[in-house]
DNA sequence: AACGGTCGCAACCGCACACGG
DNA sequence: GCCGTGTGCGGTTGCGACCGT
């Protein structure tokens, strides 16, 4: 038996999304929460199924949604928590508020990824790359890492598989990604140019907002989650749904107005409102 | 200016999971 | 326990922007 599509596809808009039909997402959201996605549309006034409703607003409207690049800060916390959690973006995402998991997974694949190749390091596995012609034997990969954790050039590290990581948070591999976030400016030899003070100016202004965002994300998590689920605000409609809607999240129009993403929307919406 | 290659992001797809009847 | 429905999640793709030739 297979499973239905989630949605009636034919007639359906696909692709992009335009500016209009944003602001029906947008308004219907404001003005009546989200009782279920597939009604949304419909009622919306949108030809796209709920699903791509969804995750518009999640990726892209949502007033909480910290836009810009990512910092160093973040990065570093990035790496770190993949190197426990693996590929689970929306626990990764959990961690930084105001961020999707889909920008995070992003991130990584675009950037990370090259960074930690640059670094002769594993994405997948955070441990060193091992030359192809190796891989016939086990044992010479055994001792290329030993040889450098002997040098001192790497931590000693084992191998763990994602189960494993999932059911033990804080593990083996957390020294060697320590490490790596320790040192991988160095490695690059790129971001220290300007002398040995560290990061730039722009990097601590980033990194002490970074901070700042982690720190809200503490105190939110514990205001505002009585019941110990977590904080991931990209997951967690259903939260916000709960008695009182979208609409509880966003105490009003103005604050939602106050984000900087929304100036156009609040733009066209007065216009809007003028004819 | 035209073309091709690369990159990054937004969006889609399909499976997994949770939940209620 | 089974089934249908709705939602969440991770992998993948499409496409525009950018860059070099």
């Amino acid at each position: 038996m297979g499973r239905q599509p989630c949605c009636d596809k034919v007639g359906l808009k696909r692709g992009p999304w335009t500016i209009e039909e944003d602001h029906k997402l947008m308004n219907f959201i404001l003005n009546n929460g989200i009782q279920c996605w597939r009604t949304v549309p419909k009622l919306a006034g949108l030809l796209r199924c709920g699903k791509s409703c969804r995750l518009r607003w999640i990726n892209y409207l949502r007033p909480d949604l910290k836009k810009g690049a990512f910092t160093e800060m973040e990065e570093n916390q990035i790496i770190q928590l993949h190197s426990r959690l693996g590929n689970r973006w929306s626990k990764i995402a959990s961690h930084f508020p105001g961020r999707t998991d889909n920008e995070i997974k992003n991130h990584w694949n675009t950037r990370i990824k090259k960074k930690l190749k640059q670094l002769g390091l594993d994405p997948t596995t955070h441990q060193p790359i091992i030359e192809e012609d190796h891989s016939k034997n086990g044992d010479e990969e055994d001792q290329t890492n030993s040889s450098k954790e002997e040098e001192g050039v790497l931590p000693k590290v084992k191998p763990i598989n994602a189960q494993e990581q999932q059911e033990q948070p804080e593990l083996k591999l957390e020294e060697a990604t320590d490490f790596l976030l320790n040192n991988y400016e160095l490695l690059l030899c790129g971001n220290l140019d300007e002398g040995d003070q560290g990061p730039n100016q722009e990097s601590d202004r980033s990194i002490s907002q970074s901070s700042n965002s982690i720190c809200m994300e503490d105190s939110s998590q514990n205001q505002s989650n009585s019941n110990g689920e977590s904080n991931c605000s990209s997951s967690s409609l259903q939260e916000h749904n709960n008695g009182g809607g979208v609409r509880r999240c966003i105490d009003s129009v103005d604050s939602m107005l106050s984000w900087d993403g929304f100036d156009f929307l609040e733009q066209d919406l007065f216009f809007e409102d003028r004819f």
